[in-house]
DNA sequence: TTGCTCCTCACGTCACGTGAGGTGGC
DNA sequence: TTGCTCCTCACGTCACGTGAGGTGGC
């Protein structure tokens, strides 16, 4: 006779699978103490190995508790049949999910905000990546110190009318 | 301005879906309509483009979260490829799972129960394949008709005492 | 008496789906 | 008025994990 901490430790499972699985039926101690402690005889933990194999191919604990009750043999062949067309769906969609990884990690436009950058969403950026007034206005210093031309581009490429532009390069060069 | 429903009809996901976002605060609607109603703009349409992306490689909702709240491309190619590993080992978990349906489908004995067969495990499986007293009677009748000495050693297999072997054997021939 | 193990609730997880009961807009 | 769509709870799913609060056995 096992309690249910030993069982659990001799199957290299959780005691509170081995609750659950009391809970839902699929093994049921053969009896229990005058405690009310569980006792698993030698059969629980002969189901229990079962029931560990056949969870490890991926099938429903629902499935199992079925096959287990069911006339040896009669079932469990086609059931694992269609365990393996299962799995090999699950293989083929984690397949394409890597292709759609590798896609996006090769073109990251796809995965950029599809809405046009501006002035406001810039900033709101620049602000969350924990640039304050300060920083903002040393960045720009570099970038017109470094390369005026491109700053210039910058600029307008957010939409900032000329005239501001040319403000801020103003005050960039001071 | 987009209602629920027909959001959720042109991303091609369930309105559901759209009601979790918004509770998960994964999309909220960019306003609400004097009574009540989730009201979606362009902007808010887009983000779910980008949350349906990155929710087919995979990842979490909670990670799709942070991602869309960092700076563009700060975090989000290194997140893709630690999801490129993840997804790597689970195809090799579905494999593993593959590889052990096959090895049960070869070798249907390691299904099977590994604790001795007795009588009254016997009875129990012949009960759940729909067989009643009278049509356990005619088993033994027709198995001691066609093969009276495997019908002594299938007896003797499960372990029941000589003497009731000979009984049930006597009244098997009647 | 002290640890260790055991017990039974009850709640949380993840990403939704499914009602129930009620209201808004054409 | 009739459908259709919308709203907000609340509960269920799957296979457990994690306390809380309490008891048994050496």
């Amino acid at each position: 006779m096992l309690t249910i901490g030993r069982l659990a430790r001799t199957a290299g499972l959780s005691r509170s699978t081995l609750l659950y699985y009391d809970r839902i039926g699929l093994l049921r101690p053969s009896r229990r103490t005058a405690a009310g402690y569980r006792a698993y005889d030698q059969g629980d933990a002969a189901r229990l190995e079962r029931i560990r194999v056949l969870r490890e191919t991926g099938l429903p604990l629902a499935q199992i508790k079925r096959l287990l009750s069911a006339p040896p043999g009669s079932e469990t062949a086609r059931v694992l049949e269609s365990q393996l067309g299962r799995l090999a769906a699950q293989i083929a969609a984690l397949r394409g999910r890597q292709r759609l990884v590798v896609k996006l990690l090769g073109k990251p436009r796809l995965l950029e905000d599809a809405s046009p950058m501006n002035r406001a969403r810039w900033t709101t950026l620049l602000r969350a990546a924990g640039f304050d007034d300060a920083a903002m206005r040393r960045w720009h210093e570099d970038f017109e110190r470094t390369a005026p031309r491109e700053h210039q581009e910058f600029l307008e490429f957010l939409g900032i009318p000329d005239d501001e532009v040319a403000r801020i390069r103003r005050w960039s060069r001071r």
